[in-house]
DNA sequence: CGCAAACATTACAAATTCGTCATGTTTGTG
DNA sequence: CACAAACATGACGAATTTGTAATGTTTGCG
């Protein structure tokens, strides 16, 4: 998850930087189109914030040497002049997005992730229970460091478990989420999926993290005394 | 996605309704605290934004009332008070997030989204070209208004191609993202899932929407002529 | 046109997935 | 403690999925 930041003026430049560090981007800054332009040719972002007002290259011949190579990654032009006919070059250019100045950070943050996400690039999400790990975008899950393979059932299943970790999940929510049905009580495909989700993620392992709670359904929970459990962090 | 409001200054109230209206999310909106606590225990929300200062009950009051039940659905408070003070109760009281008025709205939305995403409530995402139309949450997908059933393989490569049409996806590029494997060229699993994906959403169907791309690779595209063609929209 | 490379198509089979069933174990209540 | 309900477990098998391979078709170039 990588972000090309083009912007000359240092201020506005590591306020950007700072934002998307803390949001969980890693971001490059540079000072000045050219090397901007350079480095988006070369380096592989997921996301480019350019400025108009640059010294050299301006914002715009940036995007079209961006654009006349080819390379489709989204552009996220910033202007600080409120000109209609500005947002409309931008985009005509090949911009996919276009703010004015000033903004608040939290709206350059919504739509960046908007065109990441537009994109397919999603960011991916780590859920955790004692050593239990899941990357819910990668689709990929780890006990005690060990990698696990679940079937989509299984993955479906335990990430819904993680995600209301500590509360009882009963059978028909579980039921209405994993199978998209309306609880058929009259079978036991429930157990039998929670049986294999155990069999993978906790057969062999200490503390069990799925329990049963006895006429009320299923929890997945770290058992308390020590610290940390249960954090979800952007990635 | 449903959201309940509980805010009685009118003039904010409906400048919420309306923002997350147009954010595609369903909306109730009350304006006392007695109203507030007993939609939330009657309807079923997926978040619930409450203002501290109500008439009749309390912000505080209202989600003592829902944690009281049992409920655990994510609460965001918003106060036009920035007293350490109150935060700390909010939070302490069971909420979720907590904003201090005057916010810019995509701030409110940001941590909206942010509070729906970690308990997994994920926005239905829809991509289109044509006629086709794919749901990426509920992995639905029609075409011509008919029902397609598709493999978790050919799904991720319809997605890929629908996240990216009208580029040329080059084999490499399908490879790392379809199977995370580097291209291993003496193999024609590409060709062969590529077929499968055009029996379901091109066989039977004008116009064809798989295109290949001699030496180059595939792409996804609805042809010109008629307008608006491959849009996204949050639902 | 003829030929080779690129791609399409079909068939086959190994592997996996997942619901059902049959049977064993636990738990709480009277 | 006995008994029934709730749950766990293991085995079976139908259905699906997906890679491989064998064969057919298209395309562009000389």
């Amino acid at each position: 998850m990588k972000i090309l930041i083009v912007e000359d003026e240092p201020k506005t430049g590591n306020y950007l930087k700072q934002g998307f560090s803390e949001a969980g981007f890693v971001t490059d800054l540079v000072r000045d189109g050219a090397d901007g332009l350079h480095r988006a040719l070369t380096d592989d972002y997921d996301l480019i914030v350019l400025d108009v007002m640059l010294p050299g290259l301006s914002g715009w011949e940036v995007l079209e040497g961006i654009r006349a190579k080819g390379r489709t990654l989204p552009v996220l032009f910033l202007s600080a002049r409120d000109h209609v006919d500005d947002r409309v070059r931008g985009l005509e250019a090949g911009a996919d997005d276009y703010l004015v100045k000033p903004f608040a950070f939290s709206e350059l943050l919504a739509r960046a992730r908007s065109l990441l996400r537009r994109r397919g690039v999603r960011e991916s999400e780590r859920l955790s229970a004692a050593d239990l790990e899941v990357d819910t975008l990668k689709r990929r899950v780890t006990r005690a460091g060990k990698r696990i393979d679940l079937t989509a059932q299984e993955f479906t299943l335990l990430e819904l478990l993680l995600r209301r970790q500590g509360e009882v999940l009963p059978r028909s929510m579980i039921a209405s989420q994993v199978w998209d049905m309306n609880f058929d009580s009259d079978s036991n495909v429930i157990e039998v999926a929670v049986r294999r989700l155990r069999a993978k993620i906790d057969d062999g392992f200490e503390p069990k993290l799925v329990r049963t709670v006895r006429g009320m359904g299923y929890v997945l929970e770290a058992p308390d005394g020590d610290g940390a459990a249960g954090t979800t962090s952007a990635h």
